[in-house]
DNA sequence: TTGTAAGCGTTATCAT
DNA sequence: ATGATAACGCTTACAA
């Protein structure tokens, strides 16, 4: 049942006629202990580690230092372009730091509470979520228990964990000012679920009315972030929607989605349907037409992973804050 | 530096008056040595977990029970419809076994490399992994060395580890003689990097050169299997190509790539250019013209976690080979 | 420059 | 029905 055994320091410090303790600072990495150790025998000791083929259990390890050197990375969605980018940036800097990044998939305050658990089991050091906001009491309960947490999102500062705020509302605002300069009376909104994102939506309503579009001209729709779901749904919307209608998809791969319902039922994009997405992903610049979406300016995200390294340092540092700049980035299909 | 400290068994059992040993058999789930604590010591004992907020440090348990519980599931691409999809199922069955699944996503040796370190060191008990063929030594020489591994990709039966084999060829031969028959004199064939999936693209060279095609009417390419990447490609060699052509994109995401640079160059789909994709993913049903593909008949993959979990409970089995057949579905794209 | 020994938190064996 | 004890593999004072 178990697999078959290893080798262990004990095997290694044999072979190589010294003591696990010298093994260990030899493998423990050219610190200052290191010269404490003879060239000879360090030499010894990595033929051995060669021919036994000894890798260092993790468990003892972890055990034993009480840390991981693992970090949890909780993203939204598997088909966000969004997620992945920030999971492939924020991987790329945690291996700097010789840390590993483990990628969990999923929004929802459950995988949020997985991951907690995970660190409560010692099996990670560290947590970094993106998040829309639904769970901040978790993370906030986590962090108050002494765990180290990044969360990244359209959030306010915390005082107990590092966030890097994405701040979009004024380049939804933008958005919904630019859709109705080019003469949309009638917008739909597309929103996740509640409490996912609907923020975005939100802010979105909130300034169509100011720009005073009427209550009854604006509709919110619930359907999940991807693009068969939003593309079933415009299917269905479109063709009663009064023309020229704007739609905000809240994500690019809904907008893609929208696209296709266009394509499907005859409707010109922007003129009869205005497109907007949400992530100003670079798929963005293919489709035909090019896709106008608003994202944040730089799509580096490795700044999660730095807050979360020096984190990790110091425990007891405060909640930074790193804001994240959003704007609009006008295409062909609004 | 570490994590405030978390309390132990030992506290546990302070709190509740009883015994480390007490705590841990209550914990240890209702086998059949339940019984041997009665019904007011189990209360009190789960009454001081709860109180305390007990969680058991899985480093110590790994290390005791020289298990971890915990499954790699190693994907190609993050941008694949197909990983996205492996790794959903597989998930789903592995928690339904009392496993917890870790993803790692990207191809290539290194990874592979990477996720078999990852057994070495204790870190998992197992690793699925989707491969396309290059790292069957990698998998042979860690299979050889007692781990368990479960190999999903068009491959064929191993004798140290199990395989969900992909049988594609039929399909992708059926794909070619479609478009063939539809008119087609050239096809350019799309292939990621060297190695990774080429041989979709060779099964299908040939079977279109015993279809008859003469060698120069047929242009491999390589590019990475994105949707960008494979409109830029696409975008510089379909002008110059003779008309009707036809593509074989290697992936669904390739051909929605291709099916854009189409948009832009103002080619007719499927008249000028014809294109197939593989992987029959959903989204093939809603672009216009909806893409033809080839694919799985079944998109679960929880035989592969099945396989997994009765390769842990024993690991000397031969290896087992499931065929998984594919077919071609023919839609509008070609 | 190297070795001895204790301990990280758990679970299994063996007593009681 | 419960408890004492040893062991899993590693790192690190401290001793030599």
């Amino acid at each position: 049942m178990p697999a078959r055994s290893r080798p262990t320091i004990l095997d290694v410090a044999r072979s190589a006629g010294v003591s696990p303790t010298t093994v260990s600072y030899v493998l423990s990495g050219p610190k200052e202990r290191a010269s404490r150790i003879s060239d000879d025998t360090a030499k010894r000791v990595r033929a051995a580690v060669a021919e036994l083929g000894y890798v260092a259990n993790q468990s003892a390890r972890s055990l034993r230092l009480r840390r991981s050197n693992r970090i949890l990375f909780l993203g939204n969605r598997f088909t966000s372009l969004f997620s992945q980018s920030m999971a492939t940036s924020i991987e790329s800097r945690i291996n700097q730091h010789g840390l590993s990044l483990d990628v969990l998939i999923g929004a929802g305050s459950d995988q949020v509470r997985r991951a907690i658990q995970a660190l409560n089991q010692h099996a990670a050091d560290g947590l970094i979520v993106e998040t829309a906001g639904g769970d901040l009491d978790d993370l906030r309960e986590a962090a108050a228990a002494g765990h180290a947490i990044v969360a990244v999102g359209p959030i306010e500062a915390e005082p107990l964990f590092d966030v890097v705020s994405n701040d979009d509302v004024p380049a939804i605002r933008a958005a919904m000012s630019h859709v109705v300069h080019r003469g949309v009376r009638h917008v739909v909104l597309l929103a996740a679920q509640p409490g996912l994102d609907d923020h975005r939506v939100l802010v979105a309503r909130d300034h169509l009315v100011s720009l005073g579009l009427p209550d009854d001209h604006l509709t919110t729709l619930h359907c999940p972030h991807d693009r068969i779901a939003a593309c079933d749904a415009a299917k269905r919307f479109l063709p009663a929607a009064p023309s020229p209608v704007g739609v905000y998809a809240g994500s690019d791969v809904s907008a893609f989605g929208v696209l296709w319902a266009c394509y499907a039922r005859g409707l010109r994009v922007p003129d009869d349907v205005a497109i907007v997405g949400h992530g100003n992903s670079p798929e963005t610049g293919i489709s035909v037409p090019t896709l106008t979406s608003l994202g944040p300016i730089s799509h580096d995200f490795g700044k999660a992973a730095d807050l979360m390294v020096s984190r990790l340092a110091q425990r007891d540092l405060p909640g930074r804050c790193i804001v994240e700049p959003y704007r609009l980035f006008v295409r062909d299909s609004a």
